[in-house]
DNA sequence: CTAACACATGAATATGTGTTCATGCATTGT
DNA sequence: ACAATGCATGAACACATATTCATGTGTTAG
């Protein structure tokens, strides 16, 4: 699927990195918590008063987005401030947003 | 995060929507699949063939993947013929290699 | 120094998901 | 008509994953 090489069967391994990646963003509240550092730089705290989550929750989620290069962080005292790390995310988003927003055919059923 | 309202904390609701169809692309054989049709249309049974998966496992992926209108199919005769439906998918994929491509800073530790 | 605070982490539990196996349903060939 | 083919589906089981709870680490306030 790449420039030159479209349309090859995928390997196993490129297909498990693929679905690793998506995975992390196959759950609502690591959404919410993206969505609100698109918003801006945040705490922990914050972050997890905003989405309605325990701290402790908010922080394994943050672990995986961070595994995924998806948010970055800067310690600032006790404090940790978290944020979105690149433009990919928005991206995504959107393109996903895209898809959702077409109308169901009838093949689909 | 769309134009006009970009970077709002996405309701409990959409992000539920997204993260449905993040999941969905959250499994390596369905990313065989998709890739192998992205090659050309092809039978259920000769996508098993191609992927390496029981024809049963490929049509009950297969489900899923109609559910999110991701593949579109054909009936003829007593075969069937599964396609890619439109391009987001492909978009989809290209971000994410992007994404996977860029190489890991200290902070991601 | 000591207590409180902000966050991270490990173990355990509950819930979700993918494959297999068995079976069902059309359609085609003889 | 009958058997075989191609695909779909439901139940069950195995495995992954998200939250909670308890605890640990580092930092600031008193």
């Amino acid at each position: 699927m790449s420039k030159e090489t479209e349309s090859q069967l995928l390997s196993i391994e490129k297909a498990q990195k693929m679905a690793e990646f998506f995975s992390v963003l196959g759950d609502p509240n690591r959404w919410r918590i993206l969505s609100a550092l698109a918003i801006d730089e945040m705490r922990v705290r914050d972050l997890a008063a905003a989405v309605d989550m325990s701290e402790s929750a908010v922080s394994h989620q943050l672990r995986t987005l961070r595994t995924s290069r998806l948010v970055r962080y800067r310690k600032q005292g006790r404090n940790v401030f978290y944020g979105l790390k690149d433009h990919h995310i928005l991206n995504l988003y959107r393109e996903a947003a895209e898809h959702l927003d077409e109308p169901a055919d009838e093949t689909d059923l």
